[in-house]
DNA sequence: GATGAATGAGAGTTCATTCAT
DNA sequence: CATGAATGAACTCTCATTCAT
């Protein structure tokens, strides 16, 4: 039945992020895999028709995360959205470990007509949805359009979390964020310095 | 001879680099590789102990560009060599090629004792040079310690690249640099605006 | 199941052997192995998964050989017993062949934690057990222990198969051992003269 | 010139024999051998045409020192003699260390024509000669004949040190030559008891 | 005589994937 | 649905040997 081969499916996939936190690529070959989750590998196979179909799961779960967990959040000051959007993306990749945030960060292009960084994702939409928002009641000030502040947002954030992955993780990814995420927004923001941490 | 086997590992290492670019990560395997460059696996081993001695090679490539081409082109105006430095940098993953590109920029953390992301790289020791003089007369404005500058810039710009080269090359790196850049320097540089290329 | 697991590994275990009593070194390569029995060398590593493994198999066999085949068939005698028990040795040499004698007196020192000279292994043990029982009974005279009679007369008797199998098998080794294992015991026996073979 | 080669050949043949006694098995790999010896692999080819050359050398060493060292300290006692025999044997190993002596115990069989465990051996004939006098003068008391005794002496002898390599020279060969020599020619010699070391 | 660059077969091992049960 | 035995191409690396210089 599908709805039970989807439930199952939706078990694995937690068990296999679950493994790829605490143990990042190698969790990622289908033997170890098979033999820390208890299953076989026709089993894998059965329920991930490919190896790669794994990666899309790191995707759907980071999706997951801003869509369910942060835009609840999200107050009426799209400058505080913004911070708050870019200290979780750091949160979420300390918490979610070097490896995974190593592997998702530069692993993989796009598979199988689904491109995941695309500005279609879901993390994006949301990201986008500030800039609107923030340009419509005069938060931002620049002459980018919503879409471009999202993708530069969206480089400079990933940048930021891959360069921590690749040291590691042997500093403070989140107070990296805090000291320098401001630097590359300022100059889109009116009077941010005021509403937040400054190097100055 | 020293001097005869130098030259040799030299030139077998242009033509793998131009094979990387070509080809990117598939030209890596040892055996591939031997076969597009027309030597034994055995007379590779005798140039270069180890596979990932080919990873050094690319980051010695983009040392030695930034130390000899670059360097001698500054002027005395220290944001116009950042500008250039930051153009510079796109310019030769753009030229290098999206495959290698991506190795570069994803694969190696740190290899045999020598770190890659490290400041105290040639590449890095460049730009810490630029924030150190420009401090010094004036013509950035910041709180931030020259080696501070440097990191940020950096990672910024490699998020820039690592983008680009995972998306396929599929935009203009450059003008993207050229429209992005400024705006994750404004917040160090008194006046930026005015002395490039602005996106309001 | 692991039933089925360990019944195709000790049928492969099987094959393996007799291929090594015919053919010798050559059969521990893995490629040529898997070739001969049929297998991918998939396969072979599913069930050893270390060449190494394949050494183990060859002590196994003759511990086996001792325990089950050997000991049952012990009197009273224990003088009796010895020479039963170092003419099985010669004779387990000679069916087993050059090639595997060859290999098991001279390849391997320890793996992974199993000692294959201890004095722990079965094969001595039983050893120990006719010298223990023979001092018992005085029908040994010596002031060495049980434990450094069985040593000795393992090394001379391996010195006696190795020598037969670096001569590539080309005398009887059975007989060699009837005319010369009396003169490495006698003295540890009172009257062996009058209990079997003798030299005079 | 042939006295020139031939000198040079001897020259190399200790630098490698000291070489093995260092490092063992290792030393025999041919490009190793000539990075330690400061030649190039063509020169070593020119001296030594093919790599198992090298096991002569080992051997060739052994017969000397029986032949140069030990026959001049012989005394008119055979049986002391054949003491002293065996003993130099275990000094030698014991000195030659532990990976020549796994070496020359265990690896070669024969070679162009060498047969390197022929009672035509230098060393051989030394325990030959041992044998032919001690009956002569009614030293020692058997049936066999001098070049069986000799042949069996070498076979226990061998096994003894051999067994002493396999364990890594983890106990004095020396010692346990001492202990168990006797044993095992007791057989052979009357009184052997009262002229030397006993286990009683 | 001496060099060392070049060779290339062959070593052990890994791993995504298939498919009969 | 689930199993796991079987596959085999591909991997990195070693090393004795040759031969043009």
């Amino acid at each position: 039945m599908t709805q039970k081969y989807l439930a199952r499916r939706r078990e694995l996939s937690e068990q296999i992020c679950a493994l790829i936190d605490r143990e990042g690529y190698e969790a990622l070959r289908v033997r170890y895999l098979c033999q820390q989750l208890g299953i076989s590998t026709g089993t894998f196979y059965h329920y991930f028709p490919s190896q790669t179909d794994l990666i899309l799961l790191l995707y759907q779960r980071i999706d997951d995360y801003f869509q369910r967990e942060l835009q609840p959040a999200f107050t009426g000051n799209e400058v505080d959205n913004l911070r708050l959007f870019a200290e979780s993306y750091g949160r979420y990749c300390a918490e979610t470990g070097v490896a995974a945030t190593h592997c998702f960060c530069s692993l993989p292009l796009s598979y199988q007509g689904s491109d995941h960084l695309s500005e279609a994702r879901p993390i994006s939409q949301v990201l986008v949805g500030i800039f609107e928002r923030g340009l419509e009641k005069g938060q931002f000030c620049t002459s980018l359009s919503p879409r471009q502040c999202a993708r530069y947002t969206m480089v400079v954030l990933r940048g930021f979390c891959f360069d921590w992955a690749k040291r590691e993780g042997n500093y403070d990814l989140l107070e990296f964020i805090r000291t320098f995420f401001p630097f590359s927004i300022r100059g889109m923001v009116e009077g941010w310095e005021g509403s937040g941490p400054s190097a100055e």
